[in-house]
DNA sequence: TAACTTTTGAGAGTTAATCTCATTTAACAT
DNA sequence: ATGTTAAATGAGATTAACTCTCAAAAGTTA
């Protein structure tokens, strides 16, 4: 199921790809076109020194239909990575389980599948956001963003306390960052590390109240 | 209307600032008069309704003075508030107390007097900050690189871990997160809550291990 | 006052982002 | 099949953020 998830998202994505009309299949095909294309402007020209105009020339669309896709450059770089798949682990821990201990578990087991299939992908993004401080300011923000709604609903259920409990939005965004933070530090090492395990020490670390 | 350190600052800066040549008084002037008057049309106006060009007449200067003082238009709501008091009171505590510990007692300690003096100018910003997306993301990614750096060393130094460790990150990244989500949560409550108790609650919920 | 340095303003140029409108293309009911 | 309807696209104009250059103005110092 795990492994499922993330080797043959492939297959499973395409299988509902093509049940899908042609008007929504050449949407589809259009923005993952702008992304690729983004990306390996990016990676070859740098961030700045690539403008709409050439991703527009390269994705063969004009740079009003670009805009039609992403609101902003930026956005052709942020997918929207939150996964119903992510819920569904997290509440599926047994309900006398603490809400860091469950979001360890959920990222142990979806982190590892994600790992095989996608780490050099994974790696290779996070060196372009990190490296861009308008891409870090808006993923950091959009995860955050995230948090603050799915997240916190999410662990406010499983604590059994309101959702306007600050404590919710304390835990999630001292969550969030510990993630962000285990992810940077695996970016950094160009991959060298082992991401699964830095995330997992990380909410661990968490939830031994950081003794430092 | 706009008197420019009218109250808020305090006598010692004043005096240092008529220390000053005349060529720099100008500049921190013009500095603090382009802030005020972009401050105040973002109020009044919105921030995205408001152009450089607006801010500049009203500060009566050129829009490419403006870009001298600040690189972005975002920058001039940013101020820089790192104090370098921080750190010692920070570094002012017993050597065997814990990271988070000294972190809360530093702000105990300077929380209660801005809370005083600057309470309702933080609560303005902070409201601006966090209803406009591009203020909320550089702000927050600002503190973040901030607390890699500053803090980090601060951190590790009293831990007595080497700074690359992955934990400072973590800890660093998540009590910012934390002194952030306090500052959020009071600034819904539109003031009605208690900044210093929320932030040393946030700080206690951290130590000990966020259990929910 | 004169020589020197820094700050400033004017103006032109680039690019991201928004908007309108005409054209094309797909969807679908007959 | 075909015509009607709805959606996607491209072209082009527009705004505003940001960069750059150069000459004028203001300050500093001798």
């Amino acid at each position: 199921m795990l492994d499922n998830q993330s080797m043959s998202s492939t297959s499973r994505l395409d299988r509902e790809f093509e049940r899908l009309p042609l008007r929504e299949r050449k949407k589809l095909k259009t923005r993952r076109a702008i992304q690729d294309h983004a990306l390996r402007l990016f990676a070859e020209q740098g961030y700045d020194a690539t403008t709409v105009e050439q991703i527009a020339d390269a994705a063969e669309i004009s740079p009003s239909t670009f805009f039609r896709y992403f609101p902003t450059k930026e956005d052709c770089v942020l997918s929207d990575e939150y996964d119903p798949v992510m819920a569904e682990v997290f509440r599926a821990q047994p309900p006398e389980m603490g809400v860091i201990d469950a979001l360890r578990v959920m990222y142990r087991e979806l982190l590892a599948g994600m790992y095989i299939g996608d780490r050099d992908r994974i790696l290779t993004r996070s060196r372009l956001v990190l490296s861009v401080p308008a891409l870090r300011a808006r993923t950091f923000d959009l995860m955050r963003q995230e948090s603050a709604t799915a997240f916190s609903e999410l662990a406010a259920e499983r604590a059994g306390v309101p959702i306007d409990d600050p404590r919710v939005r304390v835990l999630t965004w001292a969550t969030t960052a510990a993630i962000e933070a285990a992810v940077t530090t695996w970016a950094e090492s160009d991959g060298a590390l082992d991401l699964p395990k830095l995330v997992d020490e990380a909410l661990a670390f968490i939830a031994a109240g950081c003794p430092l």
